[in-house]
DNA sequence: TTAACACTTGACCAATCCATCAACTGACGC
DNA sequence: GCGTCAGTTGATGGATTGGTCAAGTGTTAA
């Protein structure tokens, strides 16, 4: 007999004791999810890691990414859609933001982790 | 002529100076995408907060999460795929736990966020 | 060596996502 | 009013994803 103690039967015998799963988390697992399948995507994370640095019209932003106006647009519309920016219009250009700075912290912590990999 | 400095003229001449945009954070930005789309989904967040407590073996999952064990292991074989889940195996049983501290800490930090809405 | 348990894998299909483009709105100057 | 710049929106279509299932591997006990 092993120290790791392997016996007959099936595994679920014991698991029996299945704690009555927290269902509240289920709620939060959704919002949290729908926040990250947000941020993960390249062109929106672009967007939002330069939004983190400061306040940018769109314009501004189709420039720093050489990329065409509505395919920014939309991608800042599903970000709106998800509340991880925030806007403020002046005059003929729309400025965008980051919502919050838990979302800035979020971004910033990805980030990091993205740069220390292999 | 109001506070807000808005003249005539083309808004991209305000933004001749696009500062030669960082490169290296390209590639910064697709490996954090990736990682943040692994975490972009209910069921595969369900399992890692689950993991984020303790090690678990798949059987186990199935039991908690009440799903079918290839359903669990074709999410598993995806986070393993992105590096963010480790696995040991003990005889006939595979435990699964996040890959590092850095991972629990993003899963953490998202939930908490996910936690506070509306 | 056979059987049973604990997974993993490949393949197929439905759903979902993302880029693109044309058409639209909104603010300003003339 | 009209035109132009700045940005949004809806629709379309191709690519990617995620669930399901049958068949596979690995380990252990008998």
């Amino acid at each position: 007999m092993s120290t790791i103690i392997e016996n007959e039967g099936d595994c679920r015998d014991e698991h029996q004791h299945v704690e009555a799963s927290e269902p509240a988390d289920l709620l939060v697992c959704e919002r949290t999810a729908n926040i990250f399948r947000a941020l993960g995507d390249v062109n929106r994370l672009r967007l939002l890691s330069l939004l983190a640095h400061r306040e940018m019209c769109v314009t501004e932003l189709t420039l720093v990414l050489r990329d065409n106006l509505p395919a920014i647009s939309q991608r800042l519309k599903l970000l709106r859609a998800e509340r991880l920016v925030r806007t403020r219009r002046q005059g003929k250009h729309v400025f965008y933001r980051l919502a919050d700075s838990h979302i800035a912290e979020l971004i910033a912590n990805g980030l990091a982790h993205g740069e220390e990999l292999d």
